[in-house]
DNA sequence: AACTATTTATAAGA
DNA sequence: TTCTTATAAATAGTT
């Protein structure tokens, strides 16, 4: 685009490809921005970037969690709670346990 | 943009509305695609509208749970481990109530 | 960090 | 709903 057209492949210049990272960053959080005021939509982006600390964007009135809670309903499927869900059934089971003993 | 500019405000139009999401989610995804080859950066997008379902996007070679994992190290939380940190702490309680009865 | 020639995205129309 | 195309927006290379 502009001044020539690009390929889309890796930048090896490092300073280059920190600027083009930058730019383009500024036009994806823009591109994010239009549809949820025009079309009622909500949007979550997470960036990351080597050097960089990891870039967000979410539209308004809402929040990156939940969209995400919406996606992993959608999915039927939450990714984050098994590890929990464990600890959780393990202690339950050593409630039951005791319950039983103290009758 | 293109045969005339718009503002950016809710299209009234339920018909207009839904033909602009999907234009722009094609849009807003190939953008996501190009930084992540040109600049090595991983992206994640989900983008909802009321009568679809969620749609994401996610750079090649990573996960939407992995991106969301560096995300939450960056900011020094973990917004999905609250509530049942809040779960178990109930049943460590009940727990170490019941082995007092049992002395 | 600003500029601008050019590419890309897209609003409206077919 | 998919295609076209005139115009707006984004941006690669330059300064």
């Amino acid at each position: 685009m502009a001044r020539g057209k690009i390929q889309i492949k890796r930048i090896e210049n490092t300073n280059n490809r920190q600027v083009t990272f930058s730019k383009r960053r500024k036009g994806l959080f823009n591109k994010a921005n239009e549809p949820s005021v025009l079309c009622d939509a909500r949007v979550s982006i997470l960036l990351s970037f080597p050097t960089f600390k990891i870039h967000s964007y979410v539209s308004p009135s809402t929040s990156t969690k939940e969209i995400f809670d919406d996606y992993q309903k959608t999915l039927g499927i939450d990714i984050w709670s098994s590890q929990y869900e464990k600890k959780l059934k393990r202690r339950n089971d050593e409630n039951i346990n005791l319950r039983r003993q103290s009758r």
